[in-house]
RNA sequence: GGUCCCAUCGUCUAGAGGCCUAGGACACCACCCUCUCAAGGUGGAGACACGGGUUCGAACCCCGUUGGGACUGCCA
């Protein structure tokens, strides 16, 4: 742990997306390195054959990219210094730290069984049998008594009894290492200042410390895989364990039942500002008590030491109110240009000819203030691009066909829109449809329920009158007389 | 079973012995505003897990209990 600038790494399994509680831990590394000058470094740890492949790092990247936390160096692949790995496990091996062992599970499962009750773990049976080194497993002798310290910044000094901690195995029977092993090699090797990583990782800290001092005892050099030459290994590394994301179970996020992904989060339309800001919120909290912050703040105030100790929930509502908040945040040119991917292309719900961004320009600025992600733009202007209005039947029910006035309304309606002298425009409109509703003996509040329905197909939306302006005359009077239609044939009268 | 971590409103948190009658935010409820829905405004309900200490004084320190969680794999 030296010097100024801090060197700190992220270091994903590629498992399939990229994890919001991942996200997180990227997020601290990464201010962590932002506010020293330090440097950022991305290891995707893939040890293991059956996890990896190409396409999930690949997007880790590309959601790093989106949350702005590019690394600075990196990716760094284990699956490709396995070579490295090897020297350390013949350095480990010929110090002896390292025997070979033959059990299987089900043999240790059955003699722990035997013995103990029920306690799981190695009972460390080849210690001391002569177990030929290759093709079977490697083991890391462990002290038998001592305790080893685990300094976390967050939560102070954790002491691990060595009595508890198993013979763990560092290699596989195939010759690959696993994750404690290649994990402290590589950390030695990127001289890695500050290990800031997940909450469920710090049992496993002090078989990496111990792995470590044994490398230090047996005099292991850095490769000077970063840049620079051969030279004697940095002490450990500042350990930092943050607390666990978990669900409303209190569990942690697990990725079958709980709306993990990163990038599910992207492609509903949350900014990734917004969702930084979230996550500052997880597990930390700013000295001034602020909520709404941007990343360069983040990096002013973060502390590690400031770190919360317990698990936190990952609230989607509280994540979306302050995304609404981003969104009625911003410009007007940022919100029209934010709203682009959504109106025309694939995920544009009308055809691509019938938009009108001129249209859509009109109605925005009252959209803007409605949606608290970007998804819910589509639906809330999807009538003016439509040639038929999406009629939600719930919508229908209730407002026109469970209404004894909508078909009067409507009429009306129709009687006074087709009439109107002047331009058509919202105010006209608003009072024509106030008329009506007078005529009915309604305000307008009630009576322009059945017409909304008509024309929008839906009970909310934007404004009204400014939406019947868009729409226009033709389309309007179109709709009303098609619902009043159906509603004629609909009720049998 | 063993080892470790954690414990303030439903949720995220503020609180580093007297400033706490415990503050804010999300969610919730009511009212106001209002052409629907939002947004906005006002108000409301809502927490220091429990028990012992230490202290003149404890949400804050110590111990215990209870509760929750993580790990315990030839995954990471």
């Amino acid at each position: 742990m030296a010097g100024d600038a801090p060197r700190v790494r992220f270091a994903p399994s590629p498992t399939g997306y990229f994890h919001v509680g991942s996200a997180r831990t990227a997020l601290f590394n990464w201010l962590v390195a932002r506010q020293a000058g330090g440097t950022f470094v991305l290891r995707i740890e893939d040890t293991d054959a059956e996890r990896g492949r190409e396409e999930w790092v690949d997007g880790i990247i590309s959601a790093m990219h989106w949350l702005s936390m590019d690394p600075d160096e990196g990716p760094f692949r284990q699956s490709e210094r396995t070579a490295r790995y090897h020297q350390a496990v013949d350095a480990l091996w010929e110090g002896g730290r390292l025997y070979a062992c033959d059990c299987t599970r089900d043999q240790i499962d059955a003699r722990n069984k035997e013995h103990g009750i029920q306690t799981p773990g190695y009972d460390g049976f080849c210690r001391d049998r002569v177990v030929t080194r290759e093709g079977h497993a490697l083991r890391f002798r462990t002290p038998d008594e001592g305790i080893t310290v685990v300094h976390d910044v967050i939560r102070g000094p954790v002491e691990f009894p060595c009595s508890a901690m198993d013979d763990f195995v560092a290699v596989k029977s195939t010759g690959v290492p696993l994750f404690v092993l290649a994990n402290v090699v590589d950390d030695i090797d990127m001289t890695i200042t500050h290990v800031i990583r997940g909450e469920d990782l710090l049992p496993t800290t002090p078989k990496g410390v111990l792995a470590w001092e044994a490398l230090a005892t047996l005099g292991w050099v850095t490769d000077g895989s970063t840049g620079g030459p051969s030279r004697p290994m940095p002490g450990l590394p500042v350990f930092a364990h943050l607390p666990m994301l978990v669900n409303e179970q209190r569990k942690k996020l697990s990725k079958r039942r709980d709306p993990v992904a990163v990038e599910s989060y992207r492609d509903r339309g949350y900014l990734p500002e917004a969702f930084l800001n979230y996550l500052g919120l997880l597990g930390w909290s700013p000295p001034g008590g602020e909520e709404l912050f941007d990343t360069a703040q983040m990096v002013e105030w973060f502390r590690l030491e400031d770190v919360n100790h317990s698990p936190a929930f990952f609230d989607v509502a509280k994540l979306t109110h302050m995304n609404g908040e981003y969104i009625r945040a911003m410009p007007f040119e940022s919100f029209i240009e934010a709203c682009g991917p959504w109106l025309t292309g694939p995920l544009a719900p009308w055809p691509e000819a019938n938009f009108d961004p001129a249209v859509f320009a009109a109605m925005a600025p009252l959209v803007q203030e409605r949606v608290a992600v970007f998804s819910e733009v589509p639906p809330m202007v999807d009538f003016l691009f439509l040639d038929q209005p999406v009629v939600e039947e719930e919508a229908w029910a209730k407002a026109v066909a469970g209404d004894e006035l909508a078909g009067t309304i409507l009429a009306a309606a129709i009687e006074a829109y087709s009439s109107l002298t002047g331009a058509w425009e919202r105010d006209a409109l608003h009072a024509a449809t106030l008329a009506v509703g007078e005529g009915v003996g309604r305000k307008l509040g009630k009576a322009q329920a059945p017409i909304r329905v008509a024309v929008t197909g839906r009970r909310v939306g934007p404004p009204l009158f400014e939406a019947l302006e868009e729409l226009g005359p033709d389309k309007t009077l179109d709709r009303l007389r098609s619902a009043l239609e159906r509603l004629a044939a609909g009720s049998g009268r």
